[in-house]
DNA sequence: CGCGTTTGACCAGCGC
DNA sequence: GCGCTGGTCAAACGCG
């Protein structure tokens, strides 16, 4: 129940052949639901259905969205046909030439109802900065994956709109297996 | 003593 | 060029 919403989003993407990428075997740590969600009810146990991935806004689009976070999501709906059941081809094509034109930038955001900031997702987290950002009371979070060599990144901060939700946003691929 | 956090400084990109 | 903003660095500090 916990992250099944999650398990068949992340598959079909991959199904999909498009290149989106979550820590490996995040979706099995039983300890994310006993750190952040048990005291919830069950229907409000993950909302992953405002799952996300994160692109370069196009330049024309700039501006006029105020929420980085809904900017980001709008690309992603505009520019291809995803929904909660993506075909996701067109969008491999694109990735294609996204590939040739710029360097790979694995993104995934996502938000969940949660009373703490930091879910444990398997990893080892360090935290090197907290900086507070426009169009938020919240200050953001950003950690770095603690093994050596390890490019993954990560930002949480608490939903400005919704204060009972923290956004988390992953940027790169472990190069490694999960902390545990 | 080692490791992680805190926090102000610094830097880069962008718009004007 | 200047100011704003987001992201990162690194010294100081805290804790086990």
């Amino acid at each position: 129940m916990l992250s099944s919403f999650f398990r068949h989003y992340y598959h079909s993407e991959m199904a999909a052949g498009n290149n989106y990428r979550v820590p490996s075997d995040f979706h099995e740590r039983d300890q994310f639901a006993e750190h952040s969600i048990l005291e919830l009810p069950a229907d409000q146990y993950l909302m992953f259905d405002d799952c996300w991935v994160e692109e370069d806004p196009p330049s024309d689009a700039s501006g006029s969205v105020q929420n980085p976070v809904y900017q980001a999501n709008e690309v992603v709906e505009s520019g291809g046909s995803r929904s909660s059941h993506p075909d996701g081809s067109s969008r491999t094509r694109e990735r294609e030439n996204d590939n040739e034109r710029r360097e790979v930038r694995e993104r995934v955001a996502f938000r969940t109802i949660s009373e703490v900031e930091v879910l444990d997702d398997g990893f080892k987290w360090r935290k090197y900065g907290k900086k507070m950002v426009k169009n938020s009371a919240n200050p953001r979070n950003y950690y770095r994956c603690s093994v050596d060599g390890c490019p993954v990144k990560k930002r949480v901060e608490r939903d400005n709109e919704d204060p009972r939700c923290v956004i988390t946003t992953y940027e790169g691929v472990h190069n490694h297996q999960s902390s545990f």
